[in-house]
DNA sequence: CACTTATATTACGTTATTCGAAACATCTAA
DNA sequence: TTAGATGTTTCGAATAACGTAATATAAGTG
């Protein structure tokens, strides 16, 4: 990641990578322009952290990837999110959600 | 950490042993109860990643440790949370606040 | 024309965290 | 006496993320 304070990315990358492919196909820096806009700027994917969680993806069969031509009219390695990938979203989600209201629960804790 | 699927806990575990200690010195295990308690049993601390844990917030100066008797009169090492992981605590607070409303935004995110 | 910026990907080694597991010790309760 | 609760230490393995550099081409600017 890098966002100034670095590591709590860590974990939620995959998850964001497949959710900026729920509603189209899109290339690594697609998907990075992507995932900065919606956050506002707080996201700035580094190429060393998304293009292996692409891989990685890949590999799990969560998506597949397909060569052919940006919007720009560059070649671009495009990523498709599959099936696996969706019930994986899905998941992830849940768990983040739920992560992250236990986070919030300690956080805002008195006594 | 531990909640049933894993890793999203990575670089948070600091933030919130560190919160477990602002309002009063305790030990590993009684922080890993703590949390566990307040998280409504979501974190369920490893103890190869908590002792660790503790020992890097030591060496960094942002806790201090002393030997005394726990509650139930065993030895045990207490850590006090000095100013400077005070400090810290808010830093990563803030931090963890506006990486956590990213992320939802990416996750809610339409089209 | 030369240069920079934007687009796009690959690859590498390093660092750091987390995990799982095992081991040790003592006290209390069944 | 056996198990369970309390409490800590330490190890190796796995893996993710980082920073950085290299490569390539197109478009725009001076």
């Amino acid at each position: 990641m890098g966002n100034k304070s670095n590591n709590l990315l860590l974990g939620a990358l995959e998850m964001l990578v497949l959710k900026a492919l729920l509603t189209e196909d899109r290339h690594g820096w697609g998907i990075s322009k992507r995932l900065k806009q919606i956050s506002s700027g707080t996201f700035t994917l580094n190429v060393g952290s998304l293009y292996p969680a692409l891989y990685r993806l890949e590999k799990k069969g969560f998506v597949e990837s397909y060569a052919a031509v940006s919007e720009k009219g560059r070649d671009a390695r495009f990523y498709r999110l599959l099936p696996k990938g969706k019930a994986q979203l899905e998941d992830q989600t849940a768990n983040w959600r739920e992560f992250s209201v236990a986070v919030e629960a300690v956080l805002s804790s008195q006594s």
